[in-house]
DNA sequence: CGACCTATTGAAAGCTATCAACTGGGGTGG
DNA sequence: CCACCCCAGTTGATAGCTTTCAATAGGTCG
């Protein structure tokens, strides 16, 4: 388990029931920004939801556990993603972050107050379905290099080509988000190193060599 | 390949291009409502995005391809659900119905201007993002049989204690659902049958017999 | 009643998980 | 400054589950 004390404050980070750093003049709708370490748990699956929150820097991952501790990593976010989602009042997921972020957190209630907000939410709830609806694919159609192939063309974008992407992601977290185990992982990678398709500086940095290679495997995505 | 082509009108029905009933009177934006009959593919992936949809009736399913003919169902929508969705003007599923379902089209300048509907869309894809969260839980980390189980779960409401369920898919759309084959599919409702948890009155008819076991084995879900 | 499609069942192969040992890098403490 | 420890990652061997290929059964419709 990582942990979840935030090494700033000394305390747990759990924004509805926790200090709010900019927010003591506001009130609670007016989008309070807070700076947190990583690898922190901002939101526990099961909590009562009274906020929803929207990434403004860094990476943040959603998960969810099964009684028996199976964990699925469902979806990773960067910049103006948006979580904090709830069934029945109760957030649906964990999230916890990957890199030191700032988040935004909005009263649930803001919603319908603010037009604005509405509308941007909007606008990224599509995109993040979307996501989702790529994501059911690689889970229940794609063998394991595969999904390596298309997980690491979907942290580097088509612009940084020839750079050295940083994994912020455990082997562990990397399997839990793609529905593999860590050893199906590490020789994945080890096989897309093997074929050239890809170089491993350290283990947590990547460069991909053959782009073109990757994208077949990923399936043209 | 299941039919595309719209039985009562004997053409294909594609609402971009087709003909609209009740909307000739209507500008494109004012919810035109179209009667569809099953089996219809009523959108392709990859067709250029013009148009947001909700379920007012029946049962929609989305899929994507990969570009060696594996598929995914991605989504299974009731009434009130929406799809339509885009990455860069482009539909990222295609959308069949599964039965005869009544369907709303929203050109999608109207989110826009109507700010009632774009709230409604709003909380809808809160909840079916929060179903996709599930969905990739199941997808990556369940056995057969559990998936299975949870799929049965998910479409019998809690009301329905004891009635029989229809469904209005066949194993390989079940199978492309929750990322098996047909067989494994097949095997799963034999193995469910065996231990008691369901009967099949016929291959599409099924009761739920022990829904204890079954919630146990979809993960308390 | 026969044709055809869907579903079921069986047998074997393949891929991933599991269990286990080993490697390597980073940090700590001597 | 070096040695040791510890944890993440890699690699190997085996087991298990699902897929694949194949044959059979069931049901519907003409």
């Amino acid at each position: 388990m990582r942990q979840i004390i935030d090494e700033r404050t000394g305390g747990t980070v759990r924004p509805p029931y926790g200090a709010e750093p900019h927010s003591a003049l506001h009130g609670p709708s007016h989008a309070p920004t807070m700076r947190i370490a990583a690898h922190v748990t901002v939101l526990h699956e099961g909590d009562p939801a009274r906020r929803i929150m929207e990434v403004v820097d860094g990476a943040v991952m959603l998960s969810k556990l099964l009684p028996d501790g199976r964990r699925q990593v469902v979806e990773l976010l960067g910049p103006g993603d948006v979580f904090g989602l709830a069934h029945d009042e109760i957030y649906a997921c964990s999230a916890e972050t990957l890199t030191p972020a700032t988040i935004n957190t909005h009263d649930r209630s803001a919603l319908e107050r603010d037009p604005v907000l509405a509308a941007r939410l909007l606008r990224r709830f599509e995109a993040q379905l979307c996501v989702m609806h790529s994501h059911a694919l690689v889970l229940g159609r794609m063998s394991a290099l595969e999904r390596v192939a298309f997980f690491l063309l979907r942290l580097m974008p088509d612009g940084m080509v020839g750079t050295t992407l940083h994994l912020s992601m455990t082997r562990q977290e990397i399997a839990d988000f793609l529905g593999l185990t860590l050893e199906t992982v590490s020789r994945a990678f080890s096989e897309l190193k093997r074929r050239g398709l890809v170089v491993l500086q350290r283990a947590d940095e990547v460069r991909i060599q053959d782009r073109g290679s990757m994208r077949r495997l990923a399936g043209a995505l």
